[in-house]
RNA sequence: GGCCGAUUCGUCUAGCGGUUAGGACAUCGCCCUUUCACGGCGGUAACACGGGUUCGAUUCCCGUAUCGGUCACCA
């Protein structure tokens, strides 16, 4: 029997999480759903300098937002906790000493400028890379070069030292990523790495791996951007001796700029007027504000949805999925390789056909908030009223409140060109005469009855009801175009309606 | 620049040796409608290029080009 599947979502709180990070945490979400599997939230806080207060939080909130649940990690706890890196530095900190006995890492003492001047001498040289590697190690200040008791004596006066990964200087790495098939990077390419920092916390490199191996991790669907690492990674599952249990990799496309090149950024959100974070973000040190899809007003299951078919596809033609019809069709192997630019456009679609899919009821709250907020009467049946005849025709919620204009404003002006292409004398004697009619009716005031009602009256002035459809729409409302006018009447009510046909018979002379 | 990856309509994508190259967004047109939308129907629009392999390449292989990623004591 094979391991149970176990997935990671593994953010660093540096800021607030990018919209790319939340289609990586909804990958590995819905593989770990897919295949019955677990989904750990682990978070990535080795950088002391980077850290962001709230920004874990906002982590947590942007998941939960978005229908992403997790099953063991931050927020929620488990077997393996703490997950919170900068709170296991002990256990990385043996790996790390470990890797250093068994003659696999080094201790290297070089300061920053030294290590500049090496690569500044290395590219003067017209070096084909300037790294510190199985070549250049040897002319740096690290326990390769320096006589045994002297690293001893440095490192017992404290001063400051990494440790680096002994990269082997010829050898060839595969690994077979699930996306894209068998990759190879030659030994020589990869530098020697700091797996540990001289604040004594570990790198992502080696915080990762000894993570994912604790934490029984099979899978690591991750960003594109880890590619180029990956065979490093590789390396050190098997100088860790880990290799046979070493997880399946799975390298993600990446979001890119809707127009012009690379990858998707804070800027080309602000510039194409799109948000770009899954949730509005305040920064904490400038006071800065960031836009979130939830603040403008896109529902999660259409930013979900939208965002699943970014990058994958389950080969049919259905585009609107729950996620439960997005678990039960989830592939890796169908994930595209190539990097998806970002088109708002498609996540407008998506929103407004889950617009559409809303019942009334769960719309209405808001529209009767932002009415009420105005200074308008809103009790809970017209602002349904309102949804229902309205929703159809807006991207998102918050429009159609503004779609209702008229429908809470009696004209102030009218529109002069409808006007003064159709108020004319069958305008006015069909204005009047409905108008009059109304006066007399008493029976509900609603749509079917109003038509009727209009109808007749039409029929008894002589005056074909086609004719004069567009005035009485500009009698009532000010404007040539709106959602239906009977419903229209029917939520301003019979008084309004009134008074609004009198108005206009008064203000539009002839 | 080195290394790695990618390349089908403007965009997201289907395709996994033989298809009129399919769908969606956007765009255009028609229909519906009292209007504007919505919706329905339809149109325009793509296999980066050059070599192979093959009876036959969008599909397999190799180059070229272009794009992307990565080369930190950041993740």
């Amino acid at each position: 029997m094979s391991k149970s599947v176990r997935v990671r979502f593994a953010p660093s709180p540096t800021g607030p999480l990018h919209i790319g990070g939340v289609r990586t945490a909804l990958y590995n979400y819905l593989f770990a759903r897919k295949m019955g599997g677990q989904m750990l939230l682990r978070i990535e806080d080795t950088d002391q300098n980077r850290f962001v207060p709230g920004a874990e939080q906002y982590i947590l909130d942007a998941l939960a937002w978005a229908g992403i649940q997790i099953d063991e990690g931050q927020g929620v706890g488990g077997p393996h906790a703490p997950y919170r890196q900068s709170e296991r530095r002990d256990i990385y900190q043996q790996e790390a000493q470990r890797l250093v006995d068994e003659g696999k890492a080094y201790y290297a003492f070089d300061t920053a400028d030294e290590l500049d001047a090496m690569r500044q001498r290395l590219e003067a040289a017209n070096a084909p890379a300037a790294q510190y590697n199985a070549i250049t190690r040897m002319q740096m200040r690290n326990s390769l070069t320096l006589k045994a008791d002297e690293v001893r004596a440095r490192i017992d006066a404290g001063e400051p030292y990494v440790i680096r990964l002994k990269t082997p200087r010829k050898e060839e790495v595969r690994l077979n990523d699930l996306i894209r098939g068998w990759v190879n990077v030659h030994s020589s390419a990869i530098d020697d790495k700091v797996l540990l920092k001289s604040d004594g916390l570990p790198t992502y490199h080696l915080a990762n791996i000894v993570d994912d191996h604790l934490m029984g991790i099979t899978h690591v669907i991750r960003g594109e951007e880890w590619l180029p690492s990956a065979p490093l990674h590789v390396l050190l599952y098997r100088y860790l001796g880990w290799e046979d249990t070493m997880p399946q990799f799975a390298h993600l496309p990446l979001l890119l700029k809707p127009e012009g090149n690379g990858k998707l950024s804070k800027r080309d959100a602000d510039l194409g007027g799109f948000p770009i974070f899954p949730l509005q973000w305040t920064d904490p040190a400038t006071g800065q504000v960031a836009r979130g899809f939830r603040e403008d007003g896109y529902l999660p299951e259409a930013t979900i949805n939208f965002l699943a078919l970014l990058g994958w596809n389950p080969g049919t033609e259905q585009e609107l999925f729950t996620m439960d019809e997005l678990i039960a069709s989830f592939d890796l192997a169908q994930v595209h390789k190539a990097g998806a630019r970002f088109d708002i456009q498609k996540a407008q679609w998506f929103n407004h056909q889950y617009i559409r899919l809303r019942p009334d009821a769960e719309l209405a709250p808001a529209v009767q908030q932002q009415a009420e907020a105005a200074g308008y009467d809103c009790p809970p049946e017209k602002a349904e009223k309102i949804v229902a005849l309205l929703k159809g025709r807006v991207n998102f919620a918050h429009e159609i409140y503004g779609e209702a204009a008229t429908i809470f404003n009696a004209p102030a002006t009218y529109d002069e060109a409808i006007v003064a292409a159709k108020w004319n004398d069958d305008a006015i004697r069909a204005a009047t005469a409905f108008y009059d009619a109304l006066l007399a009716y008493e029976g509900p005031f609603v749509a079917d009855d109003i038509k009727h009602l209009l109808a007749d009256t039409m029929t008894q002035a002589g005056i074909k009801q086609g004719k004069i459809m567009q005035a009485m729409r500009v009698a009532l409302t000010g404007s040539g175009a709106g959602p239906d006018l009977m419903l229209t009447m029917e939520i301003i009510g019979k008084d309004e309606t009134v008074s609004r046909l009198k108005q206009a018979l008064q203000t539009l002379a002839r």
